[in-house]
DNA sequence: ATGAAAGCGCTAACAC
DNA sequence: GTGTTAGCGCTTTCAT
């Protein structure tokens, strides 16, 4: 069995409280007796039990990550999916810094969740779902939370991480524009979040702005490649068929380049392809795709960083300017910048 | 504040006794009973509380997750590494699945780390370092765990997975030379666990066997791209230099690549590379390069069902046959399945 | 500077 | 079937 504090205590002649109070550094005890405990502690292999500690503290280190689109997922993560991994190694990487550990958990709003799920100091939530029922709950509890990415049915403020997805979503829109294409079609994906919401608003006033009749098809996340190739295939069908197409995941847009070519459409002769978020699929795909990377690392920093100052009660992190992110170029849309992509040297 | 089994008792009429009960199955509740509870606590938003309930029960539902990679690494993870943030996205799920949360924490056996990591119901160890301290820990406190890779300086039990490094590094090497490299190099790493261990043993029974004289290099983990191309320098100067080189990482072999095109030798025709763990490296470079892909996915899903199933006083699960794992072919070493390599279709 | 005692919210014996 | 009674290991007043 492990050793308690009743175990240091004794064996070191003194009482719980003093042993308590040289770990927690609480209280005031003398450096004598901080010495002797301590060493005692080590002998015995003693270390505070954090479950105790919880009980007593209602504070547990732990932070709790939900990751809303994996709960329309069936099971498993769709192969070549990076984005929410690369974010979840990174949260943990950042928690772990500043004393925390990072647990990926299912909606703790659910019933059937694991009751542990609801036990954390706080939670961060990407891309919250409409009205999303933790939100409620958390925000009934008084439980420090974070979304990455706003709910899209609630207003906007300090508890949402602005993801700058309008802005992105213009960027890669410009950047399909200046490599040649006239009329740019857009696939999105049919998740009730922010990004879908923002990409979509983006796109009607950047095509209202530019005179264009905006063309907007809907595939379900979860129908991945397929989805984009059933939607790549409406696309070139249309009498006027779009001489590019933004695609909200890169698995949707392989699948519009896989139907291009299908159709002998020359990519980016006749099609430019690019996807407003980055995959294993844009880089594995011949030609390779155009995309935004959204910077899952540098969001999942910022993302715990203001998560535990509000957990902590102290002043959020200095805002370190705009989202930050960056569009890969890559050989679909051939611009100026093509063969650039893929990741720094050294 | 959240309400608590007794704000249920009281308000249902019965005892703190019949409300644990009710949601634990343990205890015979009538069923008007149960009802009428289950109905209290849904008005009153009443959820058991994990923390108290693994203060009484030692069961958390927490399983902790410790990769001893990152602890060689200095704060970030080097870009394009995502083995290891897909093993722990893939565990997530699988542990979310059987009721577990997930926790990424740093070695639990440093003092100063956060004390939860010690609370977690067992533990996964990727790659364990030579008489891993953390094993030691966990073995004198009876706390299951499961190395996902062996402990170098322990013997083989069933308490590591066989991630069979031997086996695959074997079939790299077959696979280049069947596609012409007649002096075969290899570039290791210097971290102390089984991974680096077994690959340098298959590779010296492989030149052995076929009358080779070996030819080994160590460059830190830690030193990422740049110190495969210090190794690439140094092999590509020897008075025999290798026709072909085999790498531990993915980002050695885009060193060693880079070091072979600054000096003029064409991949593949000169030289063939390959390495031994796949990342967006081996994807990234051009040519691409071959690589073993060690199927981060599959491989933390049967850890995660071993050590739950250890947890839990279960029968292991079905071996399920030897560890999966591919190797993707690809450019850099145009063998007859050249171009073939990727990311499966639909 | 140190200790005694009262819980944190829940579960597990054991009555009834 | 349901309630009573002790704690789980720790922190925290409040004495001393």
């Amino acid at each position: 069995m492990r050793a308690t504090i009743q175990d240091v205590a004794r064996r070191a002649g003194v009482s719980a409280t003093t042993v308590s109070h040289t770990f927690s550094g609480h209280g005031v005890v003398a450096p004598g007796t901080r010495e002797r405990v301590r060493e005692v502690a080590r002998e015995l292999g003693y270390r505070p039990d954090a479950i105790a500690r919880g009980l007593r503290s209602n504070r547990l280190g732990v932070l709790g990550l939900v990751v809303r689109p994996l709960d329309t997922l069936d099971t498993v993560l769709p192969d070549g999916v990076d984005y929410f991994l690369r974010f979840a190694g990174s949260a943990a990487l950042a928690a772990v810094e500043r004393g925390y550990g990072l647990m990926l958990v299912p909606d703790p709003s659910q019933d059937d969740s694991p009751a542990i799920g609801l036990a954390c100091d706080g939670f961060l939530i990407t891309e919250p779902v409409a009205n999303d029922p933790l939100i409620s709950l958390l925000t009934r509890d008084c439980v420090p939370f974070l979304g990455v990415g706003q709910d899209p049915a609630r207003p906007m403020t300090e508890d949402y991480l602005d993801v700058a997805t309008d802005r992105l979503t213009t960027e890669v829109l410009d950047h399909l524009a200046e490599t040649g294409g006239t009329r740019v079609a857009l696939v999105l994906g049919t998740d009730p979040n922010a990004w879908n919401r923002d990409a979509e608003a983006a796109y009607l006033a950047w095509t209202a702005a530019r005179g264009q009749d905006p063309v907007v098809l809907r595939r379900a996340e979860t129908a991945g490649q397929a989805g984009g190739h059933t939607a790549g295939e409406e696309l070139f069908r249309l009498a006027a068929p779009p001489d590019a197409v933004l695609c909200q995941t890169g698995r949707q847009a392989a699948g519009v380049l896989a139907a291009a070519r299908e159709r002998g459409l020359s990519v980016p002769g006749d099609v430019r392809i690019a996807a407003g978020s980055d995959s294993e699929h844009t880089r594995a795909a011949r030609p390779t795709i155009t995309a935004a990377d959204l910077r899952p690392d540098r969001l999942a920093r910022t993302a715990v960083a203001t998560l535990v100052a509000r957990i902590e009660g102290a002043a959020p992190p200095e805002p370190a300017g705009p989202p930050d992110y960056a569009l890969v170029v890559r050989e679909s849309t051939a611009g100026p910048d093509a063969g650039r992509g893929g990741i720094p040297g050294a």
